[in-house]
DNA sequence: TATAGCTTTGCAACCGGTTGCAAAAAGTTA
DNA sequence: TAACTTTTTGCAACCGGTTGCAAAGCTATA
């Protein structure tokens, strides 16, 4: 069916070494070989086969791509980009999506049989021990918008959530609101524990007041929107929120609008992330930005490091993350 | 480094063919010779390398899934459910990226390189070409998403865009709306055109007014309120817009609004494809739904289906399109 | 117990490439 | 032109599997 090397070979009347030399850069082929080969190769449409090459070179340039968040629409940016950047170094994701159906487990052994070079896993809700499998496995692995751990035993790429918290706390004390929460993501969710305890720590700091503190099930619109709508409903809200991420935020915000309340008159919201949609003028969040180009962009360069140099001790990254001011806090008195 | 075949083979004491038996079904092997095998197997922690088989089996399981759409929040559904599908079916996507700087032409060549056992083309605005380059190539595809044809050179899975405009022209005119425009998605997009042409036979057919017809410049929030802007500034506004597709909607949406005019009080809208966040209540846009579902399921049945027969002469399916009535259109008078 | 028929097993060739090694060719130097 | 280097080339083995074929082993029948 497909053309082979020795067809190539045959056609050029050269050996098969010299049609491999001559599509393996570094190797040593003279021009009027070099030439014979391509236009034998051009006249049949020759195109090497990867995965065979692959076999004797141990490199199949596959990235498993691995994550658990397809409903969040932050990572429609995210994997944009994580494609991009792949693709500009010449790497293939082979996406990978965790559910309930589809464990991590078997996504290892799946990997594994695929010979992936290396994999990355993003996702900021996954427990450590998935990438810590693969790292078990021998395969090159970053954790990517995963937690900052002194000692991890996986790389890891993230913001410093902590930090993020502070970012918060300092943000809402400045515009001089009072009664503040924190509306978290899921409870079990590292990342919102992590945030809750850099909020509460530079309240504490500062001497500012002590939040409420609830959990959405999810981070998700509807999640949101619910654990609002029942803060409403059953408690007396506070002046201002800190929402788990960007998302929650814009449905705790249409609760809000919902109850008859206007933001930032009635409530305050600061949310984290700063996704393309928070930007739109109708939601117009005021947001904790995670530098997303910057965390993919680093990601790779681990992953792509780690498939040159052997095998380094892990290290964790966090990377700043930024105010962005837009409609959801009122101005400083 | 990686267990083989042969460790395998040797620690049991059996032949390689006995292992390569045991993993592969429907191949013949004795109680007593796979016992011994899996033993072994287990031992030794041994993953069969698929991508070695592939060279043999000639099917890699890798289906490439190329899109351009990594901007519309709609893709994320779709990502999600592509995944998912094709991993309960045992299939890999190998995920694919096209924009300015990766082009169609390197990823046919790219996915031939990798053997991929198929691909799947999940786009409303890339041409044609795109698809059947890789039937041409031999390479079974399918183009999710893509324009209707009576005589396609590829298969086609998508919806009846003419039908969506006439279902869009039948709801604006049972609302009694009496001037109506067009606000379209990117004008050389042959969805964008399929569903005006609809939309213009439906209001014709029922001696309709003649509506105004704007395009925008993408299938985007920025270029929805960007030309929803314009239309408000330089002209005396139609009653309702049928817009191109649910995120234009939004960012007309947004700029209705701004403009100090309520939706659905002064202007209506209705748009396509009812995304998630098209239900999120602080939207709550009336749009006519992609069964979505529907069109990745069955675009990986015609897929698999490939798999299995010869090449079959190319077929295009249309799936029904539904109203979905939240609150962007007034009530029927 | 001999024979026929079926199942199980190993051998060896193959899938489409790469690569170490030695022979052949080309280039240098004297 | 001879002797010595350096470059180019082909051979053959290998990467990790699969599979057609024939020999070996087993069961059933007479």
């Amino acid at each position: 069916m497909a053309i082979t090397l020795n067809d190539v070979a045959q056609r050029a009347g050269v050996s098969r070494s010299a049609v491999s030399r001559t599509f393996t850069d570094g190797a040593s082929v003279s021009k009027v070989m070099r030439q014979k080969v391509e236009d034998a190769a051009i006249e049949l449409g020759y195109t090497p086969n990867f995965l065979a090459r692959s076999l004797t070179t141990r490199s199949t340039k596959l990235i498993g791509l691995v994550s658990d968040n397809f409903h969040n629409p932050i990572f429609l940016e995210v994997f944009d980009q994580f494609t991009r950047g792949l693709q500009d170094r010449g790497l293939r994701p082979l996406l990978v999506n965790l559910s309930e159906t589809y464990q991590a487990s078997s996504s290892l052994r799946m990997l594994q049989q695929y010979s992936v070079d290396g994999v990355i896993v993003a996702s900021s809700t996954l427990p450590p021990e998935v990438s810590e499998a693969f790292r078990s496995a021998g395969i090159p692995v970053v954790n990517s918008f995963g937690r900052f751990s002194l000692t991890p035993k996986v790389d890891v790429v993230g913001i410093d959530d902590e930090a993020c918290g502070q970012i918060a706390a300092e943000t809402l004390l400045a515009r001089g609101y009072k009664r503040l929460a924190f509306l978290g993501g899921p409870e079990p969710a590292t990342s919102t524990q992590s945030r809750l305890r850099g909020f509460l720590a530079e309240l504490q700091r500062s001497g500012g007041p002590t939040p409420d503190i609830t959990f959405a099930e999810a981070y998700s619109f509807e999640a949101g929107r619910a654990e609002m709508q029942r803060l409403l409903r059953e408690t007396t809200p506070a002046e201002a929120y800190f929402c788990g991420d960007d998302v929650l935020s814009i449905g705790a915000l249409s609760a809000i609008r919902d109850h008859g309340l206007r933001v930032p008159e009635d409530i305050g919201l600061i949310g984290v992330n700063d996704m393309q949609m928070s930007g739109w003028q109708n939601i117009n969040l005021t947001t904790i930005a995670q530098p997303f180009a910057e965390i993919i962009q680093t990601s790779i360069d681990v992953i792509v490091d780690m498939l040159h140099a052997p095998k380094q001790p892990a290290q964790a990254r966090r990377l700043p993350c930024r105010l962005v001011e837009r409609g959801t806090l009122r101005a400083r008195p």
